[in-house]
DNA sequence: GCATCTAAAAATGTCTATATAATGATGAAA
DNA sequence: TTTCATCATTATATAGACATTTTTAGATGC
């Protein structure tokens, strides 16, 4: 098949395997791939117009990503998310964030923080469109996050953090609904950025374990709601 | 060719890309893949004695854990870790260490506490005698840590903290050799499993954050009497 | 009616071949 | 002598074929 059917970007190179993780991450994460839903080698390859390779080298990606789990001579089918793995990640991300907020408060630059502001801004008035879409909105805070990790100047730790941030995309539609839950963020966002742009580290450390635990919350209740949504594997 | 060749378990089953990746990562971090070195795919098929599929999977695995960098169009090298992202590893390292022996403390059976205790005994034989195996006395060391690790009761966590583990087993060898860490090295090891003994769950941070500290300063100095080793790729 | 065994179908693991891209060397021209 | 262009070599990316294993469905026996 000829690549350009595929290719998200023509400008750069990008190998095929890249473009079926990233096909096969978006449909899990949005949920059109279902936990525990399996994840056959040659049904795929018919499906995407390409052969087994690829997808092969897509599913190593994923299982190591956490996304998808692998039973040898079995095949790979998408994970399923406990409430408990759930907590164990927010949890890992309790400590990495407050790490992470604190080398971006002494390391981003005055630019960076004002780029930190503008993100909080578009989020915010997302939020205040009556009919916002849960995607864009998500997107906003990816985007005001990632300016964080960014102003970290550690790739390890972006790259990790962003890691399990993924694995939380799945609940974020869930938990975006909650229009109460939105005044809250914006809230913390705004502190967020306050703390920030004044350097003051502890405060921002502070506000940030308030923003997960808050979060770890919210994704519980709507779990709650949800009634044994993501009750085990 | 014939599969028990290759196999070191042969009980169960694993795929040979498996064994290839397991084969690939020990000679990385014991140094016999030097970094920068490049990982041809017919080489090591050849050398391996299978065929180039295997491989690319092992490689794809290897990328993910940061051992070796992939260049499209251009093949896979060794990766070359920076003095800067060794801070970077270690500075993770710290936090995440300091969440697990939070958690380990509330959570290791007095069972667990035992293998503790036996473990470290276990790595300060080893040290008492002379001539001991340096490759021996890493595996005593992670030892020690793994069960700390496991009684987080956080999968993730592990995961995460072994992987972070890795990319400095390539530096274990350099820093087990200075005779004086391997004291301080006891010393501290003692300390944690005393704070654990007793729960004293803020003593065992104490602990925790400084074994961490020390490391970082051993690597830094074993870096600089190796003169510029690994000064970027 | 249920359990068990057998056979067929399907899926994974592995291997090999072909196409495409990149690098390095060689030769010619300025 | 140096530089640029072309060609040959080499390696990767993808596809498709083959072998092995697992699973499922159907038939038979209890």
């Amino acid at each position: 098949m000829s690549r350009t059917e595929t290719t998200l970007n023509p400008e750069e190179y990008m190998p095929l395997r890249e473009v079926v993780f990233l096909t096969l991450r978006r449909q899990i994460l949005r949920g059109e791939l279902k936990p525990g839903e399996r994840l056959m080698e040659i049904t795929l390859a018919n499906k995407l117009g390409v052969s087994r390779t690829p997808i092969r080298e897509a599913i190593r990606k994923l299982e190591h990503e956490g996304l998808v789990v692998m039973v040898p001579r079995r095949g790979a089918h998408v994970a399923d998310i406990t409430r408990q793995e759930l907590g164990d990640v927010l949890e890992i991300r309790r400590s990495l964030d407050v790490l992470a907020i604190r080398r971006a408060v002494r390391l981003m630059t005055e630019k960076e923080v004002r780029e930190l502001k503008d993100a909080e801004e578009t989020f915010s008035k997302l939020i205040g469109e009556d009919e916002s879409d849960l995607t864009l909105l998500g997107e906003a805070d990816e985007q005001f996050h990632d300016i964080i990790y960014r102003g970290t100047r550690n790739r390890r730790l972006i790259q990790i953090l962003n890691n399990l941030r993924e694995q939380m995309y799945r609940f974020r539609v869930e938990y975006l609904k909650d229009i109460d839950i939105r005044q809250t963020l914006i809230r913390e966002h705004d502190a967020i950025v306050k703390a920030v742009e004044e350097r003051r580290e502890e405060e921002a450390v502070r506000v940030m374990k308030l923003h997960i635990d808050n979060q770890y919350r919210t994704i519980n209740k709507a779990l709650d709601m949800r009634c044994a949504g993501v009750q085990n594997a």
